[in-house]
RNA sequence: GCGGGGAUUGCCGAGUGGUCAAAGGCGCUGGACUUAGGAUCCAGUUCUUAGUGAUUCGGGAGUUCGAAUCUCCCUCCCCGCACCA
């Protein structure tokens, strides 16, 4: 058997026992204060990896921390089932999707070894139903298996029917505060399925990244009264329109849209009935239709002629585009083009004197160029035609940027002369649409496919319902809430306040994904979005166990149900009458939400800052009383394997079932804890849990010898002893205070690495002592340890606890409280002062190249401390000059005698100022640590004599004078 | 673009004004041991030196008795920007 398989036992024995035993299910009649930790539920359409059991493993030991500092700790857990995923896996199933099945019998595998079953599972899937058990019940055994100590008997999905109730409510309550509100929306959308498609409807939506671009749809009146409208991001230039350019050989539609003609391509056609307008198509008709026509541009009242230009693109916004040669490059090289195209003058019969007349006309004034910067721009890129695009594309980027933040509004643009491009753009199209000679087209960023190889165009949705986040008081209250938090590490702070200023509106319903149906609008198809689900959860857990044991029917968790738990509103007869439950039910539901509200810890991982965190401080403060506010968020990073993000696509996942067969439990746990702080992305590397699984196996086998330590009364600690028992008990009050702060980090490197290497230096300094002595303290050390890393490594030390003859449950045993004297900080003084010493022989030892017989240590004169004390005292105020030095040390009694010497010392002080701030043993006590440590120095070098002399000392063996070089902390060496 | 985070010695990663040439791990080199294991232990891993010295923490400038740590500028990298959980 080797070491693993031995705690691979042992974990699976705790864990059977914990659970027979229920040892972390909750009671609320404990005689600690209680302390409610929640980590977000994991959705349930997926195995879980080792990247989510940092987070939940971080969890975990803040449980078991705090589970064993006193406190009634309630850590429950449920499932997210909702929105689209588990749906679109159980549709993908269905519709025999190669790629899906192949994925989850994979997944399914990790759990079901035959083969067959699996297959059967798997196709079991077309029933979303069947997703979401499976998994959930997948990753509770996950959770389980990983030691997480966990109350499980509050288990829900947030698909049950009781939980959609708890949902309504938040929406009933969330309406009649104002908080939601209805209005249009542009989403993206695909023609086909009718329906708002998100980033994994689209193909290759993880890449293109599609986004709803905002034109503005500029309405030129033709002579006969009808609109050619031109669409464009820079309506400010409008005062630079010198004619309007179509495409002569594509489909425009005439159309009657809401009371107006227009004419616009056909594809925009199409796009605008989706944008909440009312269409109907006239007639058809070929750009070059209009071609040379004339138009009026609105504002100047100008009238521009209509040119033909191939680079319109018909399915982008209208089809149709004005231009502005002076500030745009492909209008410039277009128009430059076509005024030395004679074949197409003659085509269209354009009227060639009027076109040689167009000029760019400058109406932007910006730093760094002339009038005409598109002009600039295109010669010095030397662009050839409208058809070299890619010079073209750049110098429109370079020119709207440089515009758009530095540009002024010109003379000829009247009233938004002297505006910054920046407030121009809006204040145009402000007036623009006030004079209703503008409309908003919207268009999708890029070209994009829905999966179903329909196109994906924007469309606006009416009587669309948002949360309006960006309500004013609401904001107001939850920046309130989240001043008052803790935000651990506190960096992420700020990534809230700049979520929190940048939220508004959002919509709330969908017409997608599985989800609570949204009250107001019953039997329409709209679901409540489903981060919504996400963020007052945490009082469920509160409830659900009361509704399950009482069996307690959907129907009967009324709002005024919900109303007189969670808000102390109406009467508890009242309530009672109208959900036909016994008052005792309804008063065990509301004390016990009274009893674990608020949620004092929710962990987990930064990716969520920016949505359902946020979401939870914004709707409890909407729904909650300010007792009830989150009072702390901690926070960690994600996890990478081997420098590589994991993602099913890389096959690089290590499931969390298989970690207790690939590594052990314990030792994942150990691993994950320490390998870096939670504000870093770790990297999961092989040959560093390596490491962690040799002090663990160290660690298991030094605690074994002393499991059947009989300690000895009454001992006397020798020396080494001492110092060892002091340095433990620094580690461990320094590991308490790091996991006091959350860091666990510092916590597993103090409490258990640190000891280990104490532990093994032990061995060394204390050879030569008793037998009963060593044994002693390595016991009562390692006790000490067991309990104190029991959060950590649980399973190890719920063993060892039981093999040293202890009762009950280490995780419930309760911190032993470390004192640090004043006598351990000066061992630990000493201890330094030992190791620098012995590095400084050894080094010396090295140059020389021989090994020495006699090993002379001078220790400095006590008044070289004096001179350091006098030092530091001055440094406190000051900086340090020789002179100052000089004239304290006149002043002092013990120093003046030594003035010479000083004069030499004070020079070589200032050289290294860090020496000011050092802490000192007298030459006393540097002799009594060095004659302490004797024997250890004598045997780290080969039985070298040890000898021992103060500076002051008289007839001291000196030969080569080295004894006034000592410095306090700082012995100067002679090896014969 | 806006907002945020970051850059540490071969690698990962600690470290926010002073025992910092910079924890710990990995890797590499040498040695010990030898039930020969991809185990364990020890030493080394900027240069220099019978020690208490020099140059280092993306680049540059500054503040300070003292800077990896503070300030400013520059370069580069990462993340978020919503209907996606």
């Amino acid at each position: 058997m080797t070491f693993l398989d031995d705690i691979r036992e042992i974990e699976k024995k705790w864990q059977k026992k914990w659970q027979e035993d229920q040892v972390f299910v909750n009671k609320i009649d404990s005689p600690y204060p209680k302390w409610f930790i929640t980590v977000p539920y994991p959705y349930a359409s997926g195995p879980l990896h080792i990247g989510h059991c940092r987070t939940y493993n971080i969890g975990d030991i803040f449980a078991r921390y705090k589970r064993q500092s006193g406190y009634n700790v309630f850590w429950p857990m449920a499932f997210h089932i909702t929105g689209t995923p588990v749906q679109a896996v159980a549709f993908q199933i269905k519709s025999k999707d190669k790629e899906v099945w192949e994925t989850y019998i994979d997944y399914v595998s990790i759990y079901e070894k035959d083969p067959v079953i699996a297959k059967e599972i798997v196709a079991s899937f077309k029933d979303q139903k069947n997703v979401a058990n499976f998994f959930a019940n997948a990753i509770i055994q996950d959770f389980l298996g990983m030691g997480f100590s966990l109350d499980d008997t509050r288990q829900f999905t947030t698909g049950d029917k009781e939980y959609n109730k708890f949902i309504e409510w938040q929406y009933k309550i969330l309406n009649e505060k104002n908080l939601i509100t209805k209005g249009s929306y542009p989403i993206l959308w695909c023609i086909n399925d009718k329906n708002a498609v998100g980033e994994d409807d689209i193909q290759d939506g993880d890449l293109l990244k599609v986004e709803v671009s905002e034109f503005v749809g500029i309405k030129f009146k033709l002579s006969n009264g009808t609109f050619l409208v031109a669409a464009t991001l820079r309506p400010e230039t409008i005062y630079g329109a010198t004619n309007v350019w179509i495409h002569p050989d594509a489909d425009y539609n005439e159309i009657e849209i809401d009371g107006e003609n227009w004419i616009v391509s056909r594809e925009a056609a199409e796009k605008l009935r989706e944008q909440e307008h009312n269409i109907s198509i006239i007639r058809e008709i070929k750009g070059k239709e209009v071609v040379n026509e004339e138009v009026t541009v609105p504002i100047t009242e100008e009238k521009i002629p209509i040119y033909p230009a191939t680079f319109v693109d018909t399915d982008h916004a209208t089809g149709v585009v004005y231009s502005v040669p002076a500030h745009a490059p492909y209008d410039y090289a277009a128009l430059i083009d076509l005024q030395n195209d004679d074949a197409t003058i003659e085509e269209y019969n354009l009227n060639q004197e009027r076109l040689s007349r167009i000029k760019p006309i400058s109406l932007i004034s910006v730093k760094g160029y002339g009038d005409f910067p598109a002009v600039e721009l295109c010669k010095m890129l030397d662009v050839k035609s409208q058809e070299d695009k890619q010079k073209l594309e750049k110098a429109t980027q370079t020119i709207y940027k440089d515009e758009f933040y530095s540009g002024i509004m010109k003379e000829i643009t009247g009233k938004f002369k002297g505006l910054e491009v920046e407030q121009a753009k809006d204040a145009v199209t402000s007036k623009l649409k006030e004079d209703n000679l503008a409309t908003a087209v919207f268009e999708t960023s890029k070209k994009a496919l829905c999966r179903c190889g329909a196109q994906i165009i924007v469309a606006v949705l009416q009587d669309q319902y948002f949360l309006n986040y960006g309500d004013e008081k609401w904001k107001e209250t939850a920046f309130k809430a989240l001043n008052k938090m803790t935000i651990t590490p506190d960096k992420y702070r700020q990534t809230f306040e700049s979520t929190f200023n940048w939220l508004d509106k959002r919509p709330c319903v969908r017409k997608r994904g599985l989800g609570t149906e949204f009250p107001m609008t019953k039997g329409e198809g709209w679901i409540i979005e489903s981060l919504s689900d996400s963020v007052i959860y945490m009082a469920f857990y509160t409830i659900i166990r009361s509704i399950k044991e009482n069996n307690i029917q959907p129907n009967q968790l009324k709002p005024e149900l919900f109303d007189y738990i969670f808000l102390n509103k109406g009467k508890m007869k009242e309530v009672s009458d109208q959900t036909s439950l016994s008052v005792e039910i309804i008063k065990e539901m509301k004390e016990s939400f009274e009893y674990y509200y608020p949620n004092d810890l929710r962990h987990t991982a930064v990716a969520h800052i920016s949505n359902h965190l946020s979401f939870a401080i914004f709707h409890h403060v909407a729904i909650f009383p300010e007792k009830y506010w989150l009072p702390a968020f901690s926070l960690n990073e994600m996890l990478i394997r081997e420098g590589q993000k994991m993602g099913k696509s890389k096959r690089n996942v290590i499931p969390i079932a298989q970690i207790p067969e690939k590594y052990s439990v314990d030792l994942t746990r150990l691993h994950l804890a320490s390998i870096a702080t939670a504000d870093t992305v770790v990297d999961w590397r092989e040959t560093e849990v390596n490491f962690a699984l040799q002090r663990l196996r160290k660690f298991w086998e030094y605690a074994n010898r002393s499991v059947d330590t009989v300690k000895t009364e009454n001992l006397t600690p020798a020396f080494p002893s001492r110092i060892f028992l002091s340095s433990v008990k620094t580690n461990l009050k320094k590991a308490l205070k790091a996991i006091e702060d959350s860091n666990i980090r510092d916590y597993v490197l103090e409490g258990f690495y640190s000891n280990i290497r104490a532990i093994d230096e032990y061995h060394k300094i204390a050879e030569h002592l008793q037998r009963e002595e060593r044994e002693t303290i390595l016991r009562e050390v390692i006790e000490q340890i067991i309990v104190i890393m029991a959060p950590v490594i649980p399973h190890i030390s719920e063993e060892l606890h039981e093999r040293m003859n202890n009762q009950g449950y280490v995780s419930l045993k309760q911190f032993p409280e470390i004192k640090i004297t004043e006598q351990d900080k000066s061992n630990s003084l000493q201890a330094k002062f030992i190791s620098n010493l012995l590095e400084d022989i050894e080094e010396i030892v090295k140059l020389v190249k021989t090994t020495p017989k006699k090993i002379h240590i001078y220790i400095n004169a006590d008044w070289k401390n004096e001179l350091y004390r006098v030092a530091q005292e001055i440094f406190e105020n000051e900086a340090v000059k020789i002179g100052k030095i000089m004239s304290a040390a006149k002043e002092s009694k013990i120093l003046s005698k030594y003035m010479k010497e000083i004069a030499d010392e004070a020079k070589q002080m200032l050289r290294d100022p860090s020496i000011f701030r050092i802490e000192m043993l007298s030459a006393e006590n540097q002799k009594k640590a060095i004659e302490g440590y004797r024997e250890f120095i004598s045997r780290s070098f080969v039985d070298a004599e040890v000898l021992v002399h103060i500076a002051s000392d008289k007839e001291i063996y000196d030969p080569k004078n080295k004894a006034q070089k000592a410095r306090p902390m700082r012995p100067a060496l002679l090896l014969d």
